[in-house]
DNA sequence: CCATCTTTGTGCACGCGTTCACAAAGACAT
DNA sequence: ATGTCTTTGTGAACGCGTGCACAAAGATGG
């Protein structure tokens, strides 16, 4: 996945381990198409199919809800959904704001899995004063200045981030401080936050490097080449220290805005 | 994190703990900042601090690539900026396709990070044919039609799904079948591929449903309310069976096309 | 050349998460 | 009512990842 944890150290909310906690959601989409379907039961072999997760890791997960199946028959599919939901909290209203609105931001403005979850976006925000007013998605873009105000009036608790990785850290703080508890991060930087505060990221250029890792790994073994080469012992180590070597102009990153971190 | 691990059963690529990869990334952008600002060397612990980790994880990590450091001294930046470049496979060039160019696709398609490491745009494909030849950041639009011959041309092994997720498996099973061998997914699927594939997802809706079961908890810990409230017993469970219940239409999700998973 | 001080590299212990494997619970048929 | 068969719920073992704490390595100063 492309999501990184935060530093929370496992603090098993409630006795639900961090670990189920990730995969409700994974549960609860896997129930939701069961349910338009109009399947009344599913075992724990089938639905663990549907999610893509081991059957006793699916057991083991729901043990933790509580005894909510029956043996011999399987789960009550509506009963489950609702059980999930309510434990993930999505029986209630959240509200949400999305600071920065360039392609990332308005994508996720447009993004249609929010109204369905019980996630609204209450609020589109952006530091350019051109963008104010202008309409995305159908919601009309306000200005940053107006952010606490928002916030406070709106009683948002989650605020999501698609700014450049530059200014992630202060609109992190002005979140943080109007009130915000939960943190969805698209920039490159890692946040600091005070206790209580929730930070995940989601970081495409990570995903890629990982997967490209495997990719490398995986091209080695064909060739037996360089796949599982040393580490260069001493040759042609691209010159250790002198001026800044690449390029010299700060690099691409640093402050990109659109997606993703680097 | 927003980052969905693989099913991979941890395989130990050539030694390294997969966890240990997932962070040589953010070592690496910490590292290029330095770099930036010409630092010839680092501490552990300042290069944990810049990173977000803890300094013993840090260097139990670098022990995993080599003895890179200096005792009493620390590390030379730009050497260590090679390595893990080295060790990511980010010091070849990776062709990458982008499937499905809607909101997120062309936000994704625009994103500065992906030449800063080594990741090219290779193609954009969508299949609708108003889309064709329409060009998104700078890059011409190409048919799904021809989706194998653009792989195959260009020796693509790594694709970004970002379709409907209808369509999300037959767009990933047609990658696999024309020589892709890494897919980051954004459709709000589990997709199933043949070993030796690897699979990462990026699910905006898990994320903010992982954030609101924690706000959730918050809540509940103040007004000790609802927050611990026992599974309620038997009292108002939703109507269990019957039609479909909800909306009875298609949910909003199911096929979202817009931005991630729900 | 020796002493001191800094910082790495790692052995070890601990805890979380995963998986196996099975007993208990209940549905269903007779 | 009883037996059989299915499927859950969980005890226990295992493995990975994390963090502590320290010895070894090397720089630096006298």
């Amino acid at each position: 996945m492309a999501t990184g944890r935060t530093h929370r150290p496992a603090t098993r909310s409630r006795g639900i381990p961090e670990a189920t906690v990730a995969r409700l959601p994974l549960y609860l989409r896997a129930l939701t198409a069961l349910s338009e379907r109009s399947v009344p039961t599913v075992s724990s072999e089938e639905l663990a199919a549907a999610a893509g997760v081991n059957s006793a890791k699916l057991r083991k997960d729901f043990s933790y809800l509580g005894s909510y199946g029956t043996r011999g028959v399987g789960y009550d599919v509506e009963y489950l959904v609702y059980q999930i939901s309510r434990e993930l909290g999505l029986t209630q209203d959240w509200p949400v704001v999305i600071v920065g609105i360039g392609n990332l931001g308005a994508a996720l403005a447009g993004y249609g899995g929010f109204a369905s979850r019980g996630f609204r976006v209450a609020a589109l925000i952006d530091a350019d004063p051109a963008m104010t007013g202008r309409p995305v998605a159908g919601i009309p873009v306000q200005h940053s200045d107006d952010l606490e105000r928002i916030i406070e009036q709106d009683g948002v608790s989650i605020g999501v981030i698609a700014t450049p990785a530059g200014v992630a850290q202060q609109v992190c703080d002005r979140l943080v401080a109007a009130g915000v508890t939960s943190i969805l991060n698209f920039a490159p930087t890692v946040l600091s936050v005070p206790d209580g505060v929730d930070v995940r990221k989601v970081d495409l250029s990570i995903e890629l490097q990982i997967l490209a890792f495997h990719e490398q790994r995986k091209a080695g073994e064909d060739t037996g080449a360089d796949g599982d080469a040393e580490h260069t012992p001493a040759v042609v180590p691209p010159a250790p220290r002198g001026a800044a070597g690449t390029g010299g102009r700060k690099g691409p990153d640093g402050d990109v805005p659109a997606v993703m971190p680097a």
